[in-house]
DNA sequence: CGTAGTGTCCTATCGTGATAGAACAGTAAA
DNA sequence: TTTACTGTTCTATCACGATAGGACACTACG
């Protein structure tokens, strides 16, 4: 499926889903008129209290990303696309500054930063080329 | 004084005051032998309770990082300083590895992330050169 | 001595994120 | 209609971070 949680995240359960939602919607993997799994769906899948996805659907539908049709289930709105791709960048580079922010006020040189992200980011880019190949070999 | 706190960061504000003790320790800044300052005095700085202090301070003391000295105060040990220099380069690979797997589970191409990455880097450096040179111009 | 400063410990309250379990109204399909 | 789904709402409980305020033992200084 579409979404997991990170415990270690330091984001809340809820804020996970509500991210990973609007990214979705952004990157077109859930387009609009598509339904969002059920809160009891969800809740399941990710072995999480059902109470903990209808916060975060309450919030993505007070944002106009999601509308509810009564009896049916939730599905992404027309509207939901461009707002989306517009705050997924916006999401991201802000949690990016603050760990760049904390980086920096610990007396890292810039060139020390740049070398832990470059490294972070080639380990990344081997994991998922090693997905893609279907072998996911591990140290 | 040396230390900051930052609402927005996404850490609780006892581990932002441990990690800075520990970055400060790291960086030189805060050498052994040196007296962190008093819980009420770094309490009263940050506008934070004494108590929050407390915690950060007694984990600090549980690591062997800070020790107490009754009735004087609390002053960073010998072993402190190879602890903390090994422990920040790993306390911030973390934090950068779960910005990064989110960026990348967004979908968001791998240079687009070093992009972004890049943006705020330079944005930093700036900042810092223009701290340096005394006017803090902005746009 | 007394005073002022240390750390330490304690109880109590608050907000928030999460869990548990129940109930209700609406829709879809057999 | 009955059944099985939907979302929605509600109360209760728990853990955790933070706040508030008080108390105690110790040390340094005058």
């Amino acid at each position: 499926m579409f979404f997991s949680i990170n415990p270690t995240n330091g984001l809340a359960i809820f804020d996970q889903i509500v991210r990973q939602v609007k990214f979705a919607v952004a990157s077109g993997t859930l387009p609009p008129g598509e339904m969002v799994p059920s809160v009891r769906e969800l809740a399941k899948e990710l072995a999480v209290n059902p109470n903990t996805v209808v916060k975060a659907y309450r919030d993505l539908t007070a944002e106009g990303i999601l509308e509810a049709v009564r009896g049916t289930g939730l599905n992404v709105t027309e509207d939901a696309v461009a707002h989306c791709e517009k705050e997924r960048l916006t999401l991201l580079r802000e949690r990016i500054r603050h760990v760049l922010e904390e980086a920096h006020s610990s007396r890292l040189e810039t060139g020390e930063i740049r070398e832990l992200v470059e490294d972070e980011l080639t380990r990344l880019e081997r994991a998922a080329k090693g997905k893609r190949g279907k072998k996911g070999a591990d140290s």
